[in-house]
DNA sequence: TAACTTAGTGAACACTTGTACACCAATTGA
DNA sequence: TCAATTGGTGTACAAGTGTTCACTAAGTTA
C-alpha cells in the first residue's frame, strides 16, 4: 500500500526516467514530445500536466537530480585521497564509471549543455560552476595551490571541470562503438588533468 | 543573368541561411523542420529535396564550411606572430569576433556538437581535431615545445581547441545579455591558455 | 460515514509534420 | 530548332503535436 503523494512521485518519476530514455537511444530532447514522454511512462498525455507545466521544468528537475548526485560523488571520490595525481586519477575513474553506468543522463546533458533553451543552459552552467567552486575548495589546502588567489584556482578549477564535463559525449560515444575505449578515455583525460595541475604549480613563480 | 547551376547553388545557400537563421534565434537544429527551412529560404517544401535527402545532410554541410572558414581564419590569425602569447591573445581575440559576427554558425555547432545525430557529432569532433592538428603543427617549430613528443604536442593542441570551442556557448549567451562581456570572455580563456601553456612547458622536466 | 481533493482519463480541437505524385517552365545541349 | 533535363510548384495524405474540457475513481480529512 502507497499514499497518494508517493504514487504521484512515482509516476513523476516515471516522466523524468521516461525522457531521459529517450535521450539516451539518440533521441534530441527538444524534439522530444510531452505525448511521448507520457506514453513510454504509461500515462495518458494529459496527466503530465500535473506533475510540470512544460518539458523544460522535467528538463530542470533532471539538471537539478543529477547535479546534486554529481556533486556528492565527486566530493567522496576526492576525499579519499589527497595526494594529487592519485586524486585525479581517481576522481576520472569514479566520473567515467558513474556516465558509463548512467548514460542517459549524460548524453541529457551534453544535449542540452549547448542545445537547450536558454533556461536549461544557465540551469547547467550553474552546476558547473557549483562543483568547480566544491572542487576549488578542496584544493585550496593542497600545497600546490598555497599561494594560489581565489580567483587563479577558481579558474584552475573550472578548466578541469570543463575539461572533463564538455568532452563527456566523445566517452559516450567511444563506449558505444567499442565499451573497452573506457580506458583510453580516463588516461587521456588524465593526461589533460595533469597539465593543467603542473600549470597551476607554475602560475606564480616566473 | 545568371546560369542553371548558379540559381541552384543560390537556393541551396538560401536553404542553409535559413537553417541557419533559425538556430541563431534559439531553435533547436534538431526540431527545425524541412517546411520551416523551405518557407524562411523562399521555396516550397518539396523543393528541399532537389538540394538535400534530409536536413542531417544540410546540417553536415553547414559543419564543412565553417570549418573550412575557420581552419582559415586561424592559420592566418597565428601566422602573424611568434611569440607564443600575444599568439594566444590574437588568435583568441580574432576568434570572439568572428563568433560574435557569426553568431548564427555557432550556435548551431555548440547545439550539435553534443546533441545533433551521431553522424553529425563525428563530423564536428573530426573538425576540432582538424583544427587541433593545424595548431600542433604551427606549435612545433616554437622553443617551448621542442622536446616534447608528437603525443604529447597533440594532446596539448586538443586541450586548447576544446576549452576555447566548447566554452563558445558561454561566449554567445554572454554577448546576447551584455555585448560587453566579450572581452571578459577573451581575458578569461586566455588565462585557461596560459595555464595549459605554462603546463605544456613544464611537462618534461621533472 | 460523508464531503473534499486530486491524479489520471478520454475525446476533441486546430495545426504542423515528412513525403509521394503529377505537373510546369525554362535552361541546356545536339 | 527541337528534345531532354531539371529546379521549382501545388495538391494530397496519414500521422503526430500541445492544450482544452468535462469526467471518474480513489485517497484524504473531518
Amino acid at each position: 500500500m502507497q499514499s497518494r503523494e508517493d504514487k504521484k512521485r512515482q509516476t513523476r518519476k516515471s516522466l523524468m526516467d521516461a525522457a531521459l530514455t529517450l535521450t539516451g537511444n539518440g533521441v534530441n530532447f527538444s524534439t522530444i514530445s510531452l505525448r511521448e514522454v507520457a506514453k513510454n511512462a504509461g500515462v495518458v498525455p494529459t496527466s503530465f500536466y500535473r506533475h510540470f507545466t512544460d518539458m523544460e521544468e522535467l528538463g530542470l528537475n533532471i539538471v537539478d537530480d543529477l547535479g546534486l548526485i554529481l556533486r556528492k560523488l565527486m566530493r567522496a571520490a576526492r576525499q579519499k585521497n589527497d595526494y594529487l595525481d592519485t586524486l585525479a586519477q581517481q576522481s576520472i575513474e569514479v566520473y567515467a564509471d558513474f556516465v558509463c553506468e548512467n548514460m542517459n543522463y549524460f548524453y541529457f546533458m551534453a544535449q542540452v549543455r549547448g542545445g537547450g533553451t536558454l533556461v536549461l543552459r544557465n540551469a547547467i552552467r550553474n552546476e558547473i560552476k557549483f562543483i568547480a567552486n566544491e572542487l576549488a575548495s578542496d584544493l585550496r589546502p593542497i600545497s600546490t595551490f598555497e599561494k594560489a588567489s581565489d580567483s587563479d584556482l577558481a579558474l584552475v578549477s573550472l578548466l578541469i571541470v570543463e575539461a572533463v564535463f564538455d568532452t563527456t559525449i566523445d566517452l559516450l560515444d567511444q563506449i558505444q562503438t567499442s565499451p573497452q575505449q573506457q580506458q583510453a578515455y580516463v588516461e587521456n583525460t588524465l593526461k589533460k588533468l595533469r597539465l593543467i595541475w603542473l600549470g597551476a604549480s607554475a602560475w606564480h613563480s616566473p
